[in-house]
This record gives structure tokens, sequence and C-alpha cells, in this order.
RNA sequence: GCGCCUCUAGCUCAAUGGCAGAGCAACGGACUCUUAAUCCGCAGGUUCAGGGUUCGAAUCCCUGGGGGCGCACCA
């Protein structure tokens, strides 16, 4: 179990003596970044005259004699200071601040013989004092359960995970802005849900007291968004933390984010069409190229992506046409020769095909490609596709060997979504803990009148994975999902 | 839930059955243009916890805990 720096005791009370003389606001003029933006082109040793206020933790000291060199970093970047004995006030002092500090800093913008832009500093005051350390200041910290539990370190000490977030932050906002330029409107649905639905998965459980009554959390915001489109909104989205009761893994976090969106008058192609010119655009937008590195392997997400049968594709991967009107023992005998383990009594022959796919061919599937026309079996929200029998018009989006969305041309009958409602539940009674329930909410809002309607759901954490690169989910999500430490 | 790997100073890492160490941070000092500054000094440890084997355990074994990866489940 990793900690970080505990100064001695005598030491710690001398740095909580400090904490009593913190002002209450300070005001910096500049970002350090703004600071390069406005004077890095001014020549070595050049004083500009320019005094200046900046803030932020000092994360380097360089002493030499009556000179004192720091790196002071602040959110957008950072800017070296330079005291000295002949102009910075309190000079000894400066040169006893614990690196970790916060501190504020007036002076000159200069630049040194060697050519690095600095602050000269005339005054500085301690904004905060450090009582614990930000690791090794050249290799900063890599001890992953300290990355993950401690992530305030984690960002200051390395460099690549405060870009990893910064990054998050543009994609979901570019995202939005791109949808919101396209009619798309915001909402937010609830995240206690009395019957859980919108998608195959385990919930989570809790309790309201005052309705005396068990809640679930989402597992998908779905169903509500639908109801919306019933409302009148034609174009609405949701960017949902959901909630499934699921195993951990580096694409697995108990608690993520989805892109969901659900466009009336569409279809599953022109939801195809939507997701591949958002991946697209966010890729021009954030790295500005769609020609990316994952893994180490290459990657290109410009449109189109192919598009493809999962029949076709399982084909393709094992060497095997299956189809859905083989009897279902026959399926079976498939897959148990392609690895699948389990197979239970009760899946017909979609689950066994889907089953089949996912053991041998969706890992394998790297460069972007639409997974077309899912069995009806295992996709109680999808409409009938209009020409395959037993198949919906679903598709999932792979990317990297992931599922990175998923979506259809929605169900929009309320008589076959009660049918396949009632599927459901009666695979729940069967043990299935995964199976949807009956929405009667649900059910009367289709009756009255779901138009033709795409709808989709983007797994936003992989898509930033993507983006920025990173193969654990963790590195993605600020917070993620641990076990408490021990208490000692 | 199962398998493999891992846990040593605040951080990053050595020591593989024989005296627990280094660099950085911290602390004290030298140095008027440094860039992970440099140099000198000082201090820092229940080697994750408990048990066992052994003359001797950070090292080998057992149990427990945290973490990583893989499998299973899933997005």
């Amino acid at each position: 179990m990793a900690h970080l720096a505990r100064p001695p005791p005598h030491l710690r009370k001398e740095r909580a003596r400090l904490v009593t003389d913190i002002p209450y606001r300070f005001e910096p003029d500049r970002s350090t970044a703004s600071l390069h933006e406005e004077f890095d082109r001014i020549e070595p040793a050049a004083e500009t005259g320019v005094t200046v206020t900046v803030a932020g933790r000092l994360m380097l000291r360089r002493e030499q004699g009556k000179l004192a060199f720091g790196e002071l970093r602040d959110s957008s970047g950072a800017v070296q200071l330079f005291a000295g004995a002949a102009w910075t006030e309190d000079f000894d002092g400066f040169t006893r601040i614990s690196l970790g500090d916060w501190i504020g800093v007036t002076g000159e913008v200069v630049k040194t013989k060697r050519g690095e832009l600095s602050v000269k500093v005339a005054t500085w005051t301690r904004l905060a004092a450090a009582r614990q350390g930000f690791g090794d200041k050249w290799r900063g910290v890599t001890d992953v359960d300290t990355r993950y539990r401690q992530r305030e370190v984690d960002l200051w000490a390395n460099e690549s995970s405060r870009r990893v977030f910064q990054l998050r932050s543009r994609t979901i906002s570019s995202m939005r802005r791109w949808l919101e330029d396209r009619g798309f409107v915001e909402v937010e649905t609830p995240t206690f849900h009395v019957v859980p639905g919108g998608a195959l998965a385990k919930p989570f459980t809790t309790h309201h007291n005052a309705l005396g009554m068990d809640l679930f959390l989402r597992v998908a915001p779905e169903l509500f968004l639908k109801r919306l489109v019933v409302g009148g909104f034609e174009r609405v989205f949701e960017i949902a933390r959901v909630f499934r009761n699921e195993g951990l893994s580096t694409r697995h976090n108990p608690e993520f984010t989805m892109l969901e969106l659900y466009q009336a008058y569409a279809d599953y192609g022109d939801m195809m069409q939507l997701t591949e010119e958002l991946v697209a655009h966010l890729a021009r937008e954030l790295l500005g190229t769609t020609s990316i590195q994952y893994a180490g392997q290459p990657l290109d997400l410009a449109p189109p992506w192919r598009r493809a049968t999962l029949v076709d594709l399982v084909e393709e991967h094992a060497g095997v046409r299956v189809d859905l009107r083989m009897p279902v023992d026959e399926l079976r005998r498939i897959a148990r020769e392609h690895g699948v383990e389990k197979i239970d009594e009760s899946w017909g022959p979609g689950k066994v095909v889907l089953e089949i796919y996912e053991k041998t061919t969706e890992s394998k599937l790297w460069g972007p490609v639409f997974v077309c026309d899912y069995p009806r079996e295992v996709s109680p929200l999808a409409r009938d596709h209009r020409e395959v029998p037993d198949t919906v018009e679903r598709f999932e989006a792979i990317v990297a060997g992931r599922e990175l969305a998923n979506a259809f041309s929605e169900l929009v009958d309320p008589d076959e979504q009660r049918r396949r409602f009632v599927a459901q539940a009666d695979a729940k009674a069967a043990g299935d803990e995964e199976a949807m329930a009956v929405d009667e909410d649900y059910l009367r809002a289709l009756e009255h009148g779901l138009p033709p309607t795409g709808g989709l759901g983007i797994g936003v954490d992989r898509l930033v994975m993507l983006l920025a690169g990173v193969e654990s989910i963790r590195d993605v999500i600020l917070f993620p999902t641990l076990r408490p430490e021990a208490s000692s």
C-alpha cells in the first residue's frame, strides 16, 4: 500500500503553522500559458517593464547562492520564477518554500540570459503549504494504486494524466456542441428507476425510506429518452452516468458514461452515418487527424466505416456459416466447436449465434466496423429487420476489438414491445439477472405514438480511451471504483 | 468468482538465504543565469500483516490484505 510523504512531527507542526498566514483571496492577472503567448518572442536577457501576478504550485527549485529559480505550474502550464537576494522580498523565505506549496508571485516579465521566460520575483505569498510531497520530480508517481486513489497527486506528478483528463473534458464539450449544432436538445432523466430497463445488465439496488420502496440505479437512460421523443423532442440526447453491477476490468467500471441520442424519422442507417461523422469530427478537432495509433497499431477513423452483417463477419473469422433458421442443436454444436463453454438450455438460436460471434469474432475486429443485424432474441428494444427474418435493425460499432456504440431502428409497436418485454420477464423469472422487466409506463408512452426513430448509444469512456491512446478505462475516469483501503 | 504476477524509506528503485542500500524529496550548509542545476553534510525502515521453515528470511513456505494483468461476466 503506497503512502506519500509524511514529514516528521516537528516539521508537520512547522508546516501547520504556515497555514495560519494564508490569505483569503488572491488575484492573479495572467495564466502561465498567457504569459508565454504574450512574451515568448522577446530576446534573451530582455526586460519588459511589465509587472504581472501569477499563481500556482512550486514544482521545482534551483538555488544558486544569491539567486534562485523555480518552476511555477498552474492549470494552463508552467513558467520559470527568477528570484534574487537583491530584488526579492524575503528571499530567504523564498529559498525555503517546499516543493508543492502553492504561491502567488508578482514581478517583472523577463527573459534570462539562457533564454528562459521568467517572472522576476519582487514579492511572493504562500497560498497553501504542502505537508505531503508530490513524488519523484523526474519520474513522477507510477504506482497505479496511488495514481487512482490519490488522483490529485497523480495530476500534479504526471503531465500525461493531466492531458488525458483535459482531453476528456474537451471531447465531451465538442460532442455536446456538435450535437447542438444539429438540433439535438440535451436533457436529464432520472438515475433512480423503479423498473430497470434499456439494457441487458444487472442493476444496483438502493432504497428510498420515505417511499418505503427499493429503487434501481439506471443501467441506461433509453426508455425515458424515447418517451421524450413521444413527447415531441425530435432530437434529444443525454450524457448519462449509468451503473451496472458487473465485473471490473480495463474496459469496465461499475459506473460509466454513455452518450445516448434519439432522432425521430431516422433509422439505423442514419445512426451509422451519425456515429462515423461524430467520431471522425472529434478526432479531427481534438487530435488534428483521423489516423491514430492505438495499442501500437494504426487505426483510421475516417468515414465511411465498413458495414457488414454479424453472420458474414462470423463466417469471415470463424469460417462457419450460421443462420438463425438452423436448428438450435446444430447451432449449439457449432458454438461448442468454437469454444463457447457454457451454453444455457434456455438459449434460443439468436443467443447462441451472438455467443459464437462474441467468442470468435468481436475481439478480432480492429478497424472501425458496423456489425449489423443482430438476432431479435437478444435485442428486445430494436425493430424487426425490414428484410431479414428473425433479426432486427441493430448495429454495434466495433473499434479496436471493443464495442464503442450500439444503435437501432427503434421498436415503435407497443404490442410487439409488450411481447418482447414479457419474454424478457420470463427469462428474468427463470433466473436471468440481466433480463428486463415489463415497463408499463414505457408501453403506455408507445401507445401515444413513437414515430420512426433511430437511437444510438456511445461509450464515452471508451471513446476517450481511443482518442487519448490509453488502454485502461481507469486512466480516463478520475476516480475509478476501487476497494476501500484497508483500515490500519 | 478463478489463475498468474506484485507489495522494500515520502517518491522511483536496488539488495534472491548471510551487516537493508541508492537517486530524488525533506532537513542543514556552499554557490549571482539555473533548466531533473551542481557540490558537501544530516536524517529517514515493524521490507503490507500474521504465522512457519532455517544457525540466519526483504528473499523460501502457509494464511490474510491491497494492487496489476488475464479468464469469466459485460459496454
